[in-house]
DNA sequence: TGTACATCAGTGAACGCGCGTTCACTGATGTAC
DNA sequence: TGTACATCAGTGAACGCGCGTTCACTGATGTAC
C-alpha cells in the first residue's frame, strides 16, 4: 500500500518538505495580496512571514513575476474547477446554467483578492506567459460546454429575442466555433455565451470592486435576478 | 471685456502659474499611470519627469492619496461627460443609447489607464473620498436620464421578455427610483438599466483587460453588436 | 513711484523605510559503495 | 551498518535602487503704505 512501487520512486522526506514549503509560500503570497495587491506583491514580506530570509525563497521561485504566474494559474484553476462543478451536475441545463453563475461569484466573494488578481487591472510590467492562457479558458469553456450539451438535449430553445451576428462579428464566431471541441456550438449560440460571460464578469467586478455601493448593495437579489436573465438571453429554457 | 470685474478680482500671475503647474502635474501622473498603475504612482518620479525636486509637489498636493484622488475624480468627470455629450445629443432614444455605450468604450480604449484606475481592481491602502461618489454616478445617471426621457417621449417599450424584479430586488429598486430625481423611472426600467450598465463594463473591461485575447479581438464588432441587444434589452425602440 | 514687509514656490539634505536579486558560506540530508 | 562524497536548503551580508514625507533655507513675487 504506502510502499513505494515502480516508476514514479517514493518521494524522499525532503521532497515532501520542499513541496510542503512552496505551498506554504504560495498561501502566504495569496494571504498577502490582500494586503497590498498584486503590484505590491514582495518576496521580502513573504519570507518574514515564514520567519525565513528572503534570499531562501529563490530556492522556490526564481523570481517575484514567477510566482505571481503560479498565482495566477492557481487562482484561474480554482475559480475553472468551481464553475465546472456547478455545470456539471445532474439536472436541467437551466439549473445548471444559473448555479455555475452563483458558483463564479461565491467563489469570487470568497476569493476577491484572487479574482482581482486575474479580472482587475493588470498588474503594471507584468505580462501573463502562455501558460495562463488554458486556465483562463476553463470558466468560458465550462459555459460552453453546457450550452454544447443542452443543443445535444433539445434544452436550447431559439435566438428569442436576440439578434443573429452578422459581419466581422459571424466570421469570428465561426473561426471560434471552428476551433472549439465538437459537436460545434452555432456561432450564434457563441456569441450570447461571450455576451453572458461579459455581463458575469461585469456584475461580479461591481460588486467587488465598490460600483453598487448605495445602491444595489448587498447585490445578492440582483445577482440571482442577472442570472436568470442570462439564462433566458442564451436561450435556456 | 478682459479687464477684471467685481467680486472674483483677477487672477495674479503667480495663480495663475500655480494652476497652470498644477494642471502640469496631473497630466505628468496620469502619463505615468500607464508605466507603473496606480499603485505604482510615484510623487518623485512625476516630480522628477517635471524637472522638480519631489519636496516641491506638496506645495501643490498634501499627499500621494490627495494626488490620487484628484486624478480619480478627473476620470469620473471626462467619462461622464462623454457619455452625458452623446446621450444628450438630438434624434430618437434608441440611437442616443447606442451612441453612449460607444462614446464610454471609446473613452476607455483613449484612455486605458484611467479607465483601470477607477473600474479596475481597488488601489490597495487607498479609501475613495466621498467627492468621488458625485463624479463616478455621472455615467449610470447619464443612461438614466435617457431612459427617463425616452418613457416621456413614448420611445421606452414593455418589457419584452425581460423578468419583473421581486422581492429584496424590487425593494432596492423602489428605494433607488424614489431617490432619484424626478419624474420617478419605474423600477423595472431601473433594474433593466443597470444590468445593461454592468454589461457595458464587463464588455470594456474585458476588452481592455485582455480577456478577448484569441477570440473576440478586435472587439468592435461584438461590442456593437452588444449595445445593439442592450438597447433591446432595455426596452428602446 | 518707491520702500518695507509678508507671502509663498522651490531647494536640498535628511529620516527611516522597503524592494529584488546575487553570492559565498554552513550544515543538514541523501546516495553509492 | 559504516563511511565518503554530492546535493541542496537556508543564512547573512551586500549592491544599488526607489519611496513618502519633513524641515530649515533662499529668493522671487505680491501688497500696503
Amino acid at each position: 500500500m504506502a510502499t513505494p512501487n515502480a516508476a514514479p520512486r517514493a518521494a524522499t522526506a525532503r521532497e515532501r518538505v520542499r513541496a510542503e514549503l512552496s505551498r506554504e509560500i504560495r498561501e502566504e503570497a495569496r494571504r498577502q495580496l490582500a494586503a497590498s495587491g498584486a503590484g505590491g506583491l514582495s518576496l521580502r514580506a513573504v519570507a518574514k512571514a515564514l520567519g525565513m530570509v528572503s534570499s531562501a525563497l529563490y530556492r522556490y521561485y526564481p523570481s517575484r513575476d514567477d510566482l505571481l504566474t503560479v498565482l495566477i494559474i492557481d487562482a484561474y484553476n480554482a475559480l475553472g474547477a468551481a464553475a465546472e462543478t456547478a455545470a456539471g451536475q445532474a439536472g436541467p441545463a437551466r439549473e445548471r446554467w444559473t448555479a455555475a453563475c452563483h458558483a463564479v461569484r461565491d467563489w469570487a466573494l470568497a476569493n476577491p483578492h484572487e479574482y482581482a488578481l486575474v479580472y482587475g487591472s493588470p498588474v503594471p510590467g507584468y505580462r501573463a506567459p502562455e501558460a495562463t492562457i488554458g486556465p483562463a479558458a476553463r470558466v468560458p469553456l465550462a459555459f460552453v460546454g453546457l450550452l454544447r450539451e443542452a443543443l445535444a438535449r433539445g434544452e436550447l430553445g431559439g435566438a428569442g429575442g436576440a439578434l443573429p451576428p452578422t459581419g466581422a462579428l459571424a466570421e469570428q464566431a465561426d473561426a471560434l466555433s471552428a476551433a472549439l471541441a465538437q459537436p460545434a456550438v452555432p456561432p450564434d449560440v457563441l456569441v450570447r455565451a461571450v455576451i453572458a460571460w461579459t455581463q458575469l464578469f461585469g456584475m461580479v467586478s461591481f460588486e467587488l470592486f465598490g460600483q453598487f455601493v448605495g445602491s444595489f448593495e448587498p447585490a445578492d437579489a440582483l445577482f440571482a435576478h442577472a442570472a436568470e436573465q442570462l439564462a433566458a438571453f442564451v436561450g435556456l429554457r
